[in-house]
DNA sequence: TAATTAAAAGATGTTTTTGTCTTTTAATTT
DNA sequence: AAATTAAAAGACAAAAACATCTTTTAATTA
């Protein structure tokens, strides 16, 4: 088990993918996606249903349609794909699982909690999606395998 | 979802309850660890069962008898605990999901995220179990609700 | 406007996680 | 030795996560 869901997983690399793939214009269809990013095609086409209802990517149906991002979603920020995905619990949740994370009723990890809380956070919160295209072209990171 | 599973959670709050509880003798048993965590019981047993034959807890059969911590168990770090359950994918596995994560092919978040692991990692290995019990005494922190 | 394309939506299936209930085994006490 | 106690083990069930397949809808193109 990782930090975020299988789900969250493919939603982060597929918005990577998709972004990368159509930051200068055109679009992208799902079998490239899902190849591209090593995930099941239809299950990835869920995912991406949902976050093109929820404005985090772009679709188009129909010839020459496709996934694809424009210049407002390319400026959103990483946190807001995972919240989409995962809701929020990651940044407010108990780690130990107490219903309420809580300054008053803490558990014993709280205030470690807290800290590494914060830094997921503001990772997630410092970068934009289109933040990571570079990397992508120059062949120096990786959404596969 | 969170940065541990349910089960990991669960135990953790359990081998808290159970050092505090008998770090001066005696033994604790299921329901009142069930009770005390505010976690299912039998599902709990199962999770104990386990802790106990990999030696992260003792147990002992019979009239008296319960789960309880020695000199040992106590000085386990919270790091043992966490990979006796949920293994060690938090500590190494690639937070995109890619198969592996690595250096030579890294996902466009790895070195954040080698960061972010390595503090987690240092949380867990640097805390013994015994190491809450005081605060837990004192009613500071809590493991339930 | 008919055919085609590609995403959206719906239905269904599998696996894993989480949770419950019952029976068995190993200690203790009488 | 028999009764009692409490964990261990096994069987089963529900829910959530993960995955696949089919049908429908909305575009484009011919
Ligand atoms: S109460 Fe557990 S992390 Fe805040
Ligand atoms: S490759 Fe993704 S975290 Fe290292």
């Amino acid at each position: 088990m990782g930090i975020f869901s299988k789900t969250c997983e493919y939603a982060i690399r597929a918005v990577f993918f998709i972004a990368h793939r159509t930051a200068k214009g055109g679009r992208v269809g799902i079998k490239e996606i899902a190849s591209g990013i090593n995930s099941p095609e239809h299950f990835l086409a869920k995912i991406l249903q949902d976050l093109s209802r929820k404005n985090i990517i772009r679709s188009i149906k129909g010839p020459n349609g496709g996934f694809y991002m424009d210049d407002a979603t390319l400026k959103r920020r990483l946190s807001e794909v995972v919240e989409a995905v995962d809701g929020n619990s990651l940044f407010t949740g108990c780690g130990l699982g107490l219903v309420y994370c809580s300054e008053i009723n803490p558990c014993p990890l709280h205030n470690e909690f807290k800290g590494i809380r914060a830094r997921i956070y503001e990772m997630l919160q410092n970068t934009t999606i289109e933040a990571f295209n570079e990397d992508l072209n120059l062949g120096i990171t990786s959404l596969k395998k």
